[in-house]
RNA sequence: GCCUGGGUGGCGAAAUUGGCAGACGCGCCAGACUCAAAAUCUGGUAUGGGCAACCAUGUGAGAGUUCGAGUCUCUCCCCAGGCACCA
């Protein structure tokens, strides 16, 4: 008597089991570093509880973890809280709770959930990013970058968030607007710590190229965000003054008719003193609109200065122009205006009745693409009315160009980037503590390293958006640490994406003897998978990479990257929608794995579509998992009670030698899905069809086998149900540790196999053939067959193509 | 405008090296069981024709390479994501 499957008791009992065994704790003295596996998804922001985008990237990476298990390999599989952040402190101005009780009541929610779906966290290295003694350890890394001067302070124009009341990374401004408020962003000048990322640029754009398992799309976006450049600086005299210009298209040089400034540049500050038409510009600049699709398509417009520049090769005295499509941020903010083969520089020249002057050619006569009148000309050519350099072309004129200045002192080779430093301060109450103390004697200066962690106060009371901070005298004031005088801690917090550059190297070192991470922590890293969602592309993924170069020049790790293979998920979608908490109803985690179980919301999930893809969510998916579930264990008692005879060599029938040849076949089948291919759907539909094979026979040696492999390729899918049947079978060492079988090769080889033939290369049939026919065999198999012998009547065969167990394709005249 | 993916039944998808397109599911249809329903089981399910065996058509469109193309090449269309006055 089979009884029924009741989810939620088997899965009691498979967690108890794994919680008393400690299953997912893994020894730091552990094995050789060669048979590491460390399997991480991206830690989540504990907003609360979990939604169907959450349960799938941890069920990706649950699978993938033990898979690696049953193969052998020592895995960890941390999990942890971004706990620092905005929703809390919303949620304490709204509802009047500390965000430290908000944050650990989620946690409590969210961990709960987690162990409720099964997932083999090892919880021994759980962090959570609020928790002092981890943000002491980045701390002290700032004030090592600090001292290295990687870290530097600067009076700067910066992006404003008016709702959020802090300013933002460039890096978290998405068309004009804050990427977590959508408010406008203002632009203001303010003093701000900045990371020196761009000392790595080059580094961090390299390296992409030596890193095959990261998705193409993801490079492409870090290629296009650091956009590096190699081109000329410039220097143009202004009277006594200098303007230096950055342009990569040095050839054209002498079709210069005008500089053109931002108006941020400080020249134009300078002249706006003087001027109050040029004020009005200014501000009318600042005011537009920052988003960049729109400045592409703004008119270019502009404001004369009254200044004169002279071209540093022929002498000449062009006009100098404030203009509002030239960047502060790119280059040095100037640059010179060659409106004959810049588009840019051509409106504007329209605009302005500015001199155009042709200096490049087209290299063939193409007299339609090169007409002045109507637009610029922006392709390489060769050089006319360019005095000394007539006739080069583009490429040599560039580089000859360059040389003549650089004799001359008036230009140098220079490489831009469109990455800029990365600005870390936030104005905001919830995040970590810049270590950091001013002194109204002795400046700015960094809290003694003995005197960490600086410790963020969590007993806070807000009155609105501003940080507490700046109300609490106990936090704010001490004594300076050099002259003993009166001094003022930085109220500033850290950007959060701070803790989440690093965290995974504190989860290879849980409870670290060295300040920031242990040594050892290198016998796991780098990250063998890293599995998470698309939306971190640039932000997370650049910051983590940086953060692990700084660390490794400092001795800390010894790897140039942190995630070796990089799975980026697709997103659960409902009505074509990114699903989150409002939008995801009737999907609730937690109300469908109370209802189906979580073995079958794992199983849906995973069966939907491979990882990267995105898929619509359905809950017709979960009730047919369960529906497959329930046939899987109705199949396993009935192979638990049956009574096997184990079967002599040879006695077994054909169709149980086909069974056990399927279940070879999709063993190694689930394993190149598992380990190679990463799909893990098909891993299911194979399941399935093995499942339908068994189901179609009485019980036997063979199906006993085969339904051991089932339930082996099933079990990181499915862990729950799995553990519990394979101990019905009667097994004594739990599923989990069971390990990857291995299956003797079947001594019997396949009597016949099938070929399809093709007639004039149309599909006309299948043949039976022994495994080793030769094409003679083959055609007369063919002729025999009605159908194939029908086509092939009607004319004489010409040509014959037989690729032994593929295909025979007969060819007539 | 540039870059990166992608386009296959009513739906999610499979086809990994060029070799039987649509496996495996969902949904739907029919049948069995039932007083009935649910659940379960069996069969069917790309489109058109045919009682059927089969035949024709079919992987966004068009061309090409090949004995043979969802898969390779070229041109184009559409969708998603990224970048974009970057000098």
């Amino acid at each position: 008597m089979t009884p029924a499957y009741l989810p939620i008791e088997v899965e009691h009992e498979a967690q108890a089991y794994w919680k008393s065994n400690g299953s997912y704790r893994v020894d730091p003295e552990g094995d050789a570093p060669e048979n590491h596996f460390y399997c991480l998804e991206m830690f989540p922001y504990p907003s609360g509880s979990l939604h169907m985008g959450h349960v799938r990237t941890y069920t990706v990476g649950d699978v993938i973890a033990r898979y690696q298990r049953l193969k052998g390999k020592t895995v960890i599989q941390p999990m942890g809280w971004d706990a620092f952040g905005l929703p809390a402190e919303n949620a304490a101005i709204e509802r009047n709770i500390p965000p430290a009780r908000w944050t650990a009541q989620n946690i409590e929610n969210m961990r709960s959930q987690f162990q409720r779906l099964g997932f083999a966290f090892d919880w021994g290295r759980e962090v959570t990013t609020c928790d002092p003694e981890y943000y002491k350890g980045e701390q002290w890394f700032f004030l090592r970058m600090y001292e290295k001067g990687l870290v530097y302070r600067k009076n700067s124009m910066v992006n404003w968030d008016p709702v959020e009341q802090t300013v933002l990374a460039n890096e978290q401004v998405e068309n004009g607007r804050g990427w977590r408020s959508g408010a406008k962003i203002q632009r203001r000048e303010m003093p701000q710590w900045f990371f020196r990322i761009t000392d790595y640029a080059d580094e961090l754009l390299d390296e992409l190229d030596a890193m095959p398992d990261w998705p193409e799309q993801i490079k492409t976006m870090q290629r296009n965000w650091i956009n590096r450049s190699e081109g000329v600086e410039i220097d143009f005299a202004l009277g006594d003054d200098t303007v230096t210009v950055f342009t990569t298209r040095a050839d054209t040089l002498f079709g210069a008719t005008y500089l053109a400034l931002s108006p941020e540049h400080p020249l134009v500050a300078r002249e706006a003193q003087q001027s109050k038409e040029l004020q009005r510009f200014v501000r009318a600049c600042q005011r537009m609109s920052l988003a960049e699709a729109d400045m592409a398509r703004q008119e270019k417009l502009g404001v004369r200065l009254d200044l004169a520049a002279t071209h540093p090769l022929t002498g000449e005295s062009l006009p100098v122009y404030a203009a509002n499509f030239v960047l502060m941020e790119y280059g040095s903010g100037a640059v010179m205006s060659v409106p004959g083969h810049d588009q840019r520089d051509w409106e504007f020249a329209k605009k302005y009745d500015l001199p155009i002057r042709q200096v490049i050619a087209p290299d063939e006569a193409s007299a339609g693409s090169c007409d002045l009148a109507q637009s610029a000309f922006s392709d390489y050519g060769h050089l006319v009315n360019s005095g000394a350099f007539d006739g080069l072309t583009s490429t040599s004129a560039i580089a000859k160009i360059a040389e003549t200045l650089e004799a001359e002192g008036k230009g140098r080779v220079v490489t831009v980037y469109r990455l800029r430093d990365w600005l870390v301060s936030r104005q905001r109450y919830w995040g970590c503590p810049i270590p950091m103390i001013q002194c109204s004697e002795c400046g700015i200066l960094p809290v003694p390293e003995s005197d960490l962690p600086v410790v963020l106060p969590t007993q806070v009371e807000f009155r609105g958006v501003q940080s507490p901070l700046g109300d609490m005298p106990e936090f704010l004031n001490l004594a300076c640490p050099k002259c003993g005088g009166k001094a003022r801690r930085e109220t500033d917090t850290f950007d959060t994406f701070f803790e989440s550059s690093w965290y995974y190297a504190r989860f290879a070192s849980p409870a670290p003897k060295a300040p920031l991470i242990d040594p050892q922590a290198n016998s796991w890293l780098p990250v063998d998978v890293y599995v998470g969602g698309i939306e971190h592309a640039i932000l997370h993924l650049l910051y983590a990479r940086f953060f692990h170069k700084m660390m490794r020049d400092s001795g800390l790790v010894d790897s140039n990257e942190p995630f070796k293979h990089l799975l980026l998920i697709g997103m659960v979608l409902k009505d074509g929608k990114k699903m989150s908490k409002s939008s995801g109803r009737g999907a609730d985690p937690e109300k469908l794995y109370t209802r189906f179980g979580a073995d079958a919301v794992r199983l849906a999930t995973i069966f939907a579509a491979p990882p990267t893809q995105s898929f619509e969510w359905r809950e017709e998916s979960v009730e047919g998992a369960l529906r497959y579930l329930r046939r899987l264990w109705s199949l396993g008692w009935r192979e638990a009670e049956a009574e096997i005879t184990p079967s002599e060599p040879g006695e077994a029938s054909e169709s149980e030698l086909e069974l056990r040849r399927l279940a070879r076949e999709s063993l190694n089948k689930a394993d190149d899905d598992f380990g190679r291919r990463l799909h893990f759907n098909t891993v299911v539909s194979t399941a399935m069809m093995l499942t339908n094979a068994i189901s179609e026979q009485a019980p036997s040696a063979a199906t006993r086998e085969a339904y051991e492999v089932l339930l082996l390729i099933l079990s990181p899918i499915v862990p729950h149900i799995t553990h519990f049947l394979w101990l019905t079978l009667g097994k004594s060492e739990a599923i989990i540790d069971s390990g990857w079988p291995e299956l003797a090769p079947l001594a019997e080889g396949r009597k016949s196999v099938q070929l399809g033939v093709q007639v004039n290369g149309k599909f006309r049939g299948v043949i039976e053939l022994p495994p080793d026919a030769d094409q003679l065999q083959a055609v007369d198999t063919a002729r025999e067959h009605d159908n194939i012998g029908k086509f092939l009547a009607a004319g004489e065969l010409r040509k014959v193509i037989y690729v032994p167990e593929r295909i025979l394709n007969l060819i007539l005249s």
